[in-house]
RNA sequence: GCUACCGGUUGGGUUAUCGCUCCGUUUUGCGGGGAGGAAAGUCUGGACAGCGCAGGGCAAUGCACCGGUGAAGAGCCGGGUAUCGGGUUCCGGGUCAAAAACCCGGGAUUCGAUAACAGAAAGUGCCACAGAAAAUUACAGCCCCGGGUCUUGCCCGGGGUGAUGGUGAAAACGUGAGGUAAGAGCUCACGACUAUGCCUGGCAACAGGCAUAGGGGGUAAACCUUGCAUGCUGAAAUGCCACGUAUACCAUCGGCUGAAGGCGGCUCGCCUGAGCCCCGGCUUUUCGGCCGGGGUCCGAUGGAGGGUAGGCAGAUUGAUCCGCCGGGUAACCGGCAGGACAGAUAAAUGAUAACCAUUCACCGAAAGGUGGAAACAGAAUCCGGCUUACAGACCGGUAGCAAGU
RNA sequence: CGGGACGUAGCGCAGCCCGGUAGCGCACUUGCAUGGGGUGCAAGGGGUCGCUAGUUCGAAUCUAGUCGUCCCGA
């Protein structure tokens, strides 16, 4: 595929039924400063289905300020954009697909290096857990 | 000039690479738009939508000097009044031998700030402690009368008094004179205040003047009274489409008698019999019997329950903002032509790097160099206001300090 | 987006309506009782009443603003 470093729409998790699912059913993971959620599904090519969904949150009860939030859930994305593209052909080869919701549980604003560090550890945990 | 405080305006820019969202065009590229002065708090006023609505009253809530403004308002503008602060000037007093200066008090004028600024003379309540008394009150004191006692005096009883005393946040208009047994707005003069009437100025609030009457503590962000305003709910409103489920139950109404005797409106309640009808199996020559399964109403509206949690409309161009001209003291209004104006929905507006502005620290004679800092804060139906938060820069005002004229 | 409640001693609460003394229980300190501890008894300390203004002679209480905590509504 093209634009391997693009985070469309159609890559963010948006329907609440399936977040809350996501929550409800998925597998847990934990890393420094963030908590993981995912779930393996099924491939299909025919329901138009995406291979990898993506999503991001921090909790209003620790950052009260919307913009603290916004900010975390930017550098969750460009963190997320910038290296999801080695999973991307993991899953390829299993012919699986995965959603991911990641919540940030530090109690402090992140930098950008932090944040990148912390979703690449994410992304390496996981990556070895579907093998 | 510096520092502090207050008010107002503003709320960094350019480029490259990688991205996000909406729109347009074309087709997988290109072009354009993409947070705020408070988007915040949700304190207010509307628009808009649904439901409700004969008329009147009560209750509840909000507002409260006058005029203007506006769609409206607890907003804004102008004016009035009150309080506070400053300046100028005048008068009186104190300090001093005297003047100046300084301090205290008062008047006039001017500048600025603040005000939830109707009513305490409709009624009710409250005013701790202290004090005689906190609003029809007499503790001490003062004065009068009667009685007792040998008189001054003292004691007992009755009465008058709000001047004296100390208390307190607050003590029954102030000063002077008359008056009296002693006293008191008890009376009088002057002054202050309140109410009413008239005159003058003003649209009005109100101000000034004259006359008459009055003696009344405070508190309405205590209850309350008067006047005015207000139907309730709130985009999770509301309308439509899709998906999906259960009319099992209750109420009202209509249709309807059927494969079945009637009613209750559909399995045991009654007449009358644990009934009747259909299908399948077994048995029987048939009638019949036994076993198993199914049926014994349909529809509309409302309630209650269950299901759905997707999409579209509402919803982004409007009481809008910028510019010029005109009117108005101003808020604001009118006209003109051109331009500008986000639309997400687990929710876009970002990341990295460089440079230029702003500013701070250090090095340096300077040019310059090195390293930092940059606030409050993120649209969610949309507007008008209010309130709160806010680095730096700029403008204005006030106060202090230093220097000069 | 829209409603509502609560901030008082280390902890849990009362007092607020209708203004004047801040109180209760547990905990803490000291003493008594016991060989010692627990229990019990007696005494004591500890408070910007979330914060900032206003009204009032006077505010935990009334009013306004503000900060924080919690709850409810598909």
């Amino acid at each position: 595929m093209q634009m391997k470093k693009s985070l469309s729409k159609k890559e963010r998790l948006k329907s609440r039924k399936q977040i809350d699912k996501l929550f409800k059913e998925g597998l847990r993971l934990n890393v420094p400063l963030l908590r993981a959620f995912y779930v393996v599904r099924p491939f299909s090519v025919s329901e138009r289905s995406v291979r990898l969904q993506f999503g991001v949150g921090a909790s209003s009860r620790t950052f009260k300020r919307a913009v603290d939030r916004n900010r975390i859930k930017r550098l969750g994305r460009e963190a997320w954009r910038l290296q999801k593209e080695p999973f991307f052909l993991q899953l390829e080869e299993l012919n699986k697909a995965l959603d991911v919701f990641i919540i940030y549980t530090g109690k402090e604003l992140p930098d950008y290096q932090q944040m990148y560090a912390s979703v690449a550890e994410v992304i390496k945990k996981i990556g070895g857990k579907l093998k």
